[in-house]
RNA sequence: GCCGCGUUGGUCAAGGGGUUAAGACGCCUCCCUUUCACGGAGGAAUCACGGGUUCGAAUCCCGUACGUGGUACCA
């Protein structure tokens, strides 16, 4: 087998969607399992569509997926160029060939002709609307027109489209790598148009040429492009023979997490999650719409989940690295029905990956965070062991702000409510006592901090445990965080004294 | 409407003729911790339906239902 090569092609639309995103992971899986190349190439053919930065967008999640093209706009490659708005010239010779070859025509029908037809045959009551070969003999093409009619019509320069004339009575059938043995009735299927009247390809060519000419030997796309397959693999056959064609697979979608149909946009910002891969920020409207990345998710874990979302190696393994998936992926492994996508699930994903993560790892993620909360971090080694206290209760980095900022600043209010009913004269004398004793503990432990602690606490006849509870509150604000003791070793001495003193004020 | 694809707990899913039908998320109970998590022990919950084939179907076949995608000079 030649060289295995990949590409996932987007359009510069808008926000980079996480089922785009899993349609990359599994073509850098596959690509990377064998040795093989990924390339990206930007399908800009409809200008009406262009958004300005969003092709730089794209490749910013990607970067930060940690899924890196081997050739593409960005990263140069033999194949150059590798949008195809720059690649316009050599669609056209393939749609000349085709023409030529009786594979194809051209149609000069305006778009309120074609809206008229579809019309005419809803008021038949027609079963398709399709530009088929059942109507195709009534529209104004080069297949009805007389040729010199044809060449009147090109020589005054009048618009026209190129579409495929789809053969009758045809089984056109491939495999595919997840579903197996397709087979489409080419009857069934319309005249689609190849070449635009601006003279860009549509999706249909440009697929086929550059997918050719780039030596792409597997093409892996979403499901919603299953039903236009019998016309690529007719291009194929007409161009470039069905033996250089590249293997197919088609990724089941990923659904909304409530009820029907593909996730989109729109869903997340009905139930509250991420649906892009990083924030998006609409270039006409300003409106920004959340990513992974900013709600505070870790790459490793958005690829982790995107991945088994879908596929699994058929174990009862659930966190991989990139590496293990790599040497695990295989798309005959991928399901063939959609997934819906589920929130909680994709944030327990997130949890497991802080858990695991060294505290080294983690420590520029947390400062940002830290520092996109006006907390400032002047000591690394300081923050590190405060990431190793508390990460286990962080789902999303964002949540390190609130579970460390106590770390870093003293409350400067307290959960009152729970302490007040547990408050009196023989508690305060305690605390009095033991922020003094905490001037001459001798070495500043955990052990000794708590030995000092329980042994003031028998000295004056209290229960240890209600005496622990208001120590955290003290030093905390509230009633979370790790091991109280801990927490008074970490911050030192004189803190944990002056804010024992200061909720002495407050209580 | 027409064409295609799909269907195992609420969700992700293993299993591809004989299983008490794994596991995970979420939910509930308990233990740990006089905090919150982590961790641990339990629990409720599933093969869309109807026909075949077979000694035996979640698994194979056919229907039906439901879902979903396409039906653009969008990708």
């Amino acid at each position: 087998m030649s060289k295995v090569r990949v590409r996932f092609a987007p359009s510069p639309t808008g926000g980079l969607h996480l089922g785009g995103v899993r349609t990359v992971l599994f073509n850098y899986l596959f690509a990377k399992h064998h040795g093989g190349d990924f390339i990206v190439r930007v399908e800009d053919t409809d200008q009406t569509r262009w958004v300005a930065g969003a092709e730089e967008y794209i490749f910013d999640c990607l970067k930060w997926c940690g899924l890196e093209p081997d050739e593409s706009v960005l990263h140069g490659g033999d194949f150059a160029p590798y949008r195809q708005s720059e690649r316009k010239a050599i669609y056209r010779q393939y749609a000349d060939q085709l023409i030529e070859a009786g594979h194809a025509y051209y149609a000069f029908d305006t778009s309120e002709e074609l809206e008229k037809m579809r019309e005419e045959l809803k008021a038949k009551g027609s079963h398709s609307l399709q530009y088929d070969q059942a109507i195709r003999m009534g529209m104004n093409n080069s297949l009805r027109l007389l040729p010199e009619e044809t060449a009147a019509l090109l020589a005054a320069g009048t618009p026209y489209v190129v579409r495929i004339k789809m053969p009758a009575n045809e089984f056109v059938s491939f495999t595919d790598m997840i579903r197996g043995e397709l087979s489409f009735d080419t009857n069934t299927v319309d005249d689609k148009v190849l070449l635009k009247a601006d003279g860009m390809p549509t999706y249909h060519l440009a697929v086929v040429v550059d997918d050719f000419l780039m030596k792409i030997s597997h093409a892996f796309r979403g499901e919603e492009w299953l039903p236009s397959a019998p016309v690529h693999i007719l291009l194929w056959k007409y161009l470039f023979g069905l033996d250089a064609m590249p293997a197919w697979a088609h990724l089941p979608l990923i659904l909304k997490p409530d009820g029907n149909g593909k996730l989109s946009k729109r869903d997340g910002d009905r139930l509250g999650f991420p649906v892009y891969a990083m924030d998006w920020t609409d270039p006409k409207t300003s409106e920004i719409t959340k990513g992974f990345k900013e709600i505070g998710f870790m790459p490793q874990a958005f690829v982790n989940l995107l991945a088994v979302l879908g596929w699994n190696d058929g174990s009862q393994q659930e966190l991989f690295s990139i590496e293990e998936l790599i040497e695990k992926f295989s798309m005959e492994k991928v399901h063939k029905g959609g997934a819906k996508f589920d929130y909680e699930k994709a944030k327990w994903f997130n949890h497991e990956w802080i858990k695991k993560s060294a505290a080294p790892d983690l420590l520029s993620l947390v400062k940002k965070v830290m520092e996109s909360n006006q907390l400032s971090i002047s000591n690394d080694d300081y923050l590190l062991t405060v990431i190793e206290l508390v990460k286990e209760r962080c789902t999303l980095l964002t949540d390190f702000y609130e579970q460390g900022k106590f770390f870093f600043e003293a409350p400067v209010n307290w959960d009152l409510p729970s302490v007040q009913p547990k408050w009196d004269a023989g508690k305060k004398s305690f605390f009095e006592s033991f922020a003094q004793a905490l001037q001459t503990v001798e070495i500043w432990d955990v052990a000794s901090i708590e030995n000092t602690f329980k042994a003031l606490a028998t000295e004056h006849n209290i229960k240890v445990g209600e005496l622990q509870m208001i120590f955290r509150v003290m030093l905390v604000g509230s009633k979370m965080g790790p091991g109280v003791f801990v927490i008074a070793q970490a911050i030192g001495r004189e803190d944990s004294i002056a804010r024992v003193q200061k909720a002495l004020q407050h209580f």
